[in-house]
DNA sequence: GCGACAG
DNA sequence: ATCTTGTCGC
């Protein structure tokens, strides 16, 4: 698929001032309220077959026509692996748990990681792998930040604006804002909203995603950190973490993302004996 | 000036 | 992100 917003393309040879700028607008286009073309409830948590009762599907919204999307949904996983300065970037596309299609791009890098300025290293990766992507996702998840991000446009912010997709964005790390309760040793399932600071361009106090834990040791003392998750593009933090728990998947990342992340490692190994 | 910072 | 052995637990 093809970007909606062409002028909205992360461009890496722009000044820093400029990408700022740029986020800004993207920011101003993003929706963090739900506009999905499935209903979120019908996600199965278990990853099997969905709900045939024909009577799950929301008719509620009576703005904007749903659009129709696929029966189940299907939902991309994208992210990226590197190889000094070259960028692979991985999308791996699922429906009804099963792999549809993987697909990936190879990338020259020209800008260095800056934090808050993600998208403009990895953007161009993503664009061009998407590109070459042929089913139609109904929801798109990165790795990285949406709007827990200094001016609301972390990477899954920026590309689900610029495709006008619905976009999560998954981190293992937190960017900015500040977690309602302490994440330390916290059981599986437990979440807790993620607060903007004033180092975040809105309201202080505002939720703008969520910690997740997506799973935990039984016993022990050993303790894995939660996931951060928040909204990309029309999703809310609440449908985010939603969709992200019931993706399940008995890891720590959620399908989609894991098995883009595997396939990226794999297409870095086969790229290095070249 | 100090602190903080996705991948 | 990436570089990597060992180690803990089921």
């Amino acid at each position: 698929m093809e970007p909606v917003r062409p002028d909205f393309v992360p461009d890496p040879s722009l000044s820093r001032t400029e990408m700022e700028a740029l986020q800004r607008s993207v920011a101003a286009d993003a929706e963090f309220a739900d506009r999905l073309p499935f209903d979120p409830a019908t996600v199965s948590q278990t990853t099997g077959p969905a709900d045939t009762t024909g009577s799950a599907q929301s008719t509620l919204t009576g703005e904007r026509p749903m659009t129709t999307a696929h029966e189940p949904p299907v939902v991309a996983g994208i992210d990226q692996s590197f190889i000094n300065d070259t960028a692979i970037s991985a999308i791996v596309a699922l429906q009804d748990g099963e792999v549809i299609e993987r697909t990936h791009a190879v990338t020259e890098l020209s800008v260095p990681y800056i934090p808050g300025l993600l998208s403009f290293r990895e953007g161009e990766a993503i664009v061009e792998a998407f590109a070459t992507l042929d089913c139609e996702p109904d929801l798109a998840c990165f790795d990285g930040s949406g709007r827990i991000h200094f001016r609301q446009a972390g990477l899954a912010t920026h590309m689900g604006v610029v495709f006008d997709l619905p976009a999560i964005g998954i981190a293992k790390n937190l960017l900015c804002g500040e977690p309602r309760e302490s994440v330390d040793d916290r059981a599986e399932g437990w979440r807790t909203p993620i607060e903007s600071t004033d180092a975040v361009d809105c309201p202080s106090g505002t939720t703008i995603g969520y910690a997740y834990q997506s799973r935990q040791y039984d016993s022990g003392n050993r303790y894995i950190n939660p996931l951060y998750v928040s909204p990309g593009h029309r999703v809310s933090a609440e449908t985010a973490v939603d969709l992200v728990a019931a993706f399940g998947g008995g890891y720590k990342l959620p399908e989609p993302t894991r098995l883009a992340d595997s396939y990226a490692d794999e297409v870095k190994s086969s790229v290095v004996d070249d």
